[in-house]
DNA sequence: ACATCATATTTGAACGTTCATATTATTGTA
DNA sequence: TACAATAATATGAACGTTCAAATATGATGT
């Protein structure tokens, strides 16, 4: 039998189609009796709305875009997955579908905004990878389109929490500053910090953590303060200034770091036992040579997005409580003993 | 200014809809004046058709289904990432683009099928996870729906260059063979394969790989064949076992496994120097601690996957050599001198 | 019994495109 | 020049939905 539509159906139950669509979007319209009817000819049926219909008339497609970042490291593209599962997942418990793009940069993604805004009629976007001077969030506010960030906006003058757009991020200064403590608990007092090139929102916060738990418990911080690009070997090069500096023990910001700066303490400082590098992420990589790792918990972040792009994007109308628009999520420290690197 | 639609456009220009509309579509069937004239005029007015009106009229929606597998491991995120990414450029290139998806189970993923097709429009479904006896494929067959699979049809009897479906696949009995082949020509005689339990199609195609291998250089295999489950313990628990049964060198199906399975070597054979370890995919993982794995050319599978899928619709009209429909890659062997466990 | 009002349902139109067909312009041929 | 054949363009209808407005139904009060 051919496919059912409104009016198929409406014909077959002797009401008009606007009744059903009713039932559909507006049920309170509809009077319990005919609802009832209409209802149990739509499940009978399998009768679903066409969204091709639907986005004509009221331009809306469901469909929420997010970027593909370029395949930089690889070591985080885990955690890409993990978010992006979680993303696909609360989207379509929503009702609502992901639409994957590429984009070479952000003046590329913003140009991809305006076609598929256009062509595909989207009606949100997830952003990824906020960074200061973002243009992209500039423009989508401009352009009064719905998104949320996972990042929050940074920025050296505006309080985040009062920012125009929504965002969800992790706290991760909260996490590195959390790994200090566990180190100067352990007895260390000279704990280095190995992180990215001034500049970066997120490294500079991962930074600022560490800082600010070492003069917490009022440990000198001169010397132990390393900026170094992403990777393993810039890590164990990190490292080896760190050891000169007198540190006994690293918070890095990242598990490209970490990997690269635990190798090079087992072989600098052999006599340790415990545990001395702590990572961020908390990849595979991580999980794999056991090392302790700050984890992001990206679900929760995932979630919390569709949940406040849903919202808006439905008005308000769609029953649960309104989420909070700014949201800093708290990471926790995945403790491990080291694996690989001792005996199994 | 109002957005441009066709008939707008045909309004301003003194031509019709269908005039404009075929430029687009059919240019071969206007006067190269014409043809011209309105071209300049979608560019200057920046017009886009409209995906939801196209949708409607011809039940196609440009968009192509991939199911997000659950998050098992993580470590072959990273993998997922680099196809996720390849998949969506090529896509776009094509004017295509990709729909993400959850299912729990095959035959969850056979209802989101339905769903998606009945209203979304999808054109067409990219699989992944192929295995024995698959129901999805025969569905998506039965009824007709184009897909292509990355991931060769696993079956006992049917030889998968004649079935019916296209699909692209690494040939990772070559990359195990290969891998072996070189720890041969490194003087090992008694090299060990550390995979999953039979059953599964591409566990045994690479331990295939290394049979091969072995057998042709009238190596024995007695004992050196181990089953076990993917993970970094399990894999240096198989190690142990293929060091008691004489092994100096393993082969393995995963990183995971490899990771653990060097780990044990490190250990129990110190002697060595060279890498006596090779794992597969490789991962991050792979590359941070150094560990040589078999790399799969997961981007050109991802491209061809789009590029034989977006030819069967666009029946064959695209322009394009016809691509084929059943390709096996071979993967490359990515060598590298043990990194975290010797000294940096 | 009748007007009033709220509730429930229906109708016509519109969203932007392409299909199938109809019309008009152009070319070739006798 | 006229006539057919073909190329180029135009028209009406349809895809399935929701909006806005119109109509029908029922309840309430006088």
């Amino acid at each position: 039998m051919a496919k059912a539509t409104l009016v198929s159906l409406a014909e077959s139950l002797g009401v008009s189609r606007q009744t059903i669509s009713n039932v559909i979007n507006a049920p309170h319209r509809v009077k319990p009796e005919t609802r009832l009817r209409v209802q149990s000819a739509i499940e009978q049926s399998g009768y679903r709305p066409s969204a091709a219909g639907r986005q004509l008339r009221t331009r809306r497609s469901m469909n929420l875009g997010i970027r593909m970042m370029p395949v930089v490291d690889g070591i985080n593209g885990s955690i890409l997955d993990r978010f992006l599962h979680a993303l696909t997942e609360a989207a379509q418990q929503d009702g609502y579908r992901l639409t994957l793009f590429c984009a070479d940069s952000d003046a590329d993604e913003i140009g991809q905004y305006e076609e598929l805004l256009n062509v595909a009629d989207l009606d949100g976007f997830v952003l990824t990878g906020t960074h200061y001077g973002d243009d992209r969030t500039a423009w989508l506010l401009d352009n009064d389109v719905p998104f949320a960030a996972f990042g929050r906006p940074w920025s050296s003058i505006e309080d985040p929490f009062t920012s125009r757009h929504a965002w969800v991020d992790v706290d991760g200064g909260a996490g590195t500053e959390q790994a200090t403590r566990l180190l100067i608990e352990q007895g260390h007092t000279s704990i280095g910090f190995l992180g990215w090139p001034v500049g970066s929102g997120a490294g500079d916060d991962r930074r600022a953590g560490w800082r600010r738990a070492m003069h917490h418990a009022r440990l000198a911080t001169k010397g132990l303060d390393i900026q170094a690009d992403d990777g393993v070997a810039a890590g164990a090069l990190g490292a080896e200034r760190l050891v000169e500096a007198g540190a006994t023990a690293v918070v890095c910001a990242s598990d490209s770091l970490a990997l690269g700066a635990a190798a090079k303490l087992r072989q600098l400082l052999p006599e340790q036992k415990t545990p001395v590098v702590i990572g961020f992420d908390d990849t595979p990589v991580a999980a794999a040579v056991g090392l302790s790792s700050v984890a992001q918990p990206i679900e929760d972040a995932a979630r919390h997005i569709i949940a406040v792009l849903t919202h808006h994007l439905s008005g308000g109308r769609d029953g649960g409580d309104k989420p909070r628009k700014h949201l800093l999520l708290e990471p926790t420290l995945t403790q491990r003993t080291p694996y690989s690197f001792s005996s199994i």
